[in-house]
DNA sequence: TATTGTTATACTCTATAACTATA
DNA sequence: TATAGTTATAGAGTATAACAATA
């Protein structure tokens, strides 16, 4: 029989089933938040706010980074892409040199929706967060960029 | 214009999105794992394998339970557990009282799946663990169950 | 020939609404 | 009337395959 250690590398497996199955429950829970209130605009899916924000951190990206950077195919990007262009949050420009590529970059209302939702949306998981102990929020801020770590490679 | 705290309750709605974007994309990148190999028998989605592994873990749970447990409606999970059951790997009795409820328990065969899962299945995510220091893995282990308190309220 | 991006199509997961049976 | 579970149906999100344009 093994022994099942709790810590060190050998504890790898179980912290591995363990964090598998709580990502998975609470994006389950995130997601079915509903979004923004009676007086919001066309929502977006949190994909679609991801990819708005992550075109507004970097100034412009192309779609294929964007596909590359959330973890999905480029033709699910293709519709979140086409998506945010119909609401006119992102905006389209050939790319200086390379005529296959396509620059995305955030538009004015894209900006104003993204500090919108920023400020609105989130409130659920701000309150649920809030309600933790400043020991709790402290590792939560370390574990983020460790989950971010781990869905690159 | 605010100052935006990195620390502290102020904090929140930055971690908050910092969170709420790590965890879909790990979600996804999760969720796009290839399961097991070729010799392997028709392969559990992650949400399959976390009722089988909280139905092994409590003995026995009612759907209603694994819903609620598992954040899902009950619509969703009889899909699960109808498929679980298809393949043998849970089986139903009748609740000794209440003849309303069903109670679920793991079948030997859905043991043994769920140990050579835990063994193979995760393989991806405990390789990638087992890359990061000890102190990055504390902190992982840390945030799991803060992950599934946010996930309960 | 390789790469970017798109179109067409299909699948997985989950939800809501409506129904049955039991309490 | 209320609750457990199921059936029927629909929607969101993402994937693969095939194609067009450019390098």
């Amino acid at each position: 029989m093994s022994t099942s250690p709790t810590r060190g590398p050998a504890a790898a497996p179980a912290l591995a089933e363990e964090l598998r199955i709580s990502i998975a429950r609470l994006s389950r829970r995130l997601r079915r938040l509903k979004p923004a209130g009676p007086g919001a605009a066309e929502p977006l899916s949190l994909t679609q706010f991801a990819a708005l924000a992550a075109i507004e951190r970097h100034g412009s990206m192309t779609p294929r980074e964007l596909a590359d950077h959330e973890k999905v195919q480029p033709p699910s990007m293709t519709r979140v892409i086409a998506h945010l262009e119909a609401q006119g949050l992102v905006a389209r420009s050939p790319h200086p040199t390379d005529g296959r590529q396509v620059t995305l970059a955030a538009t004015e209302p894209g900006r104003t929706l993204l500090a919108e939702e920023r400020r609105r949306k989130q409130a659920w998981l701000t309150q649920r967060l809030g309600e933790l102990t400043p020991q709790e929020r402290e590792i939560l801020r370390r574990a983020a960029p460790i989950l971010d770590k781990l869905s690159k490679s």
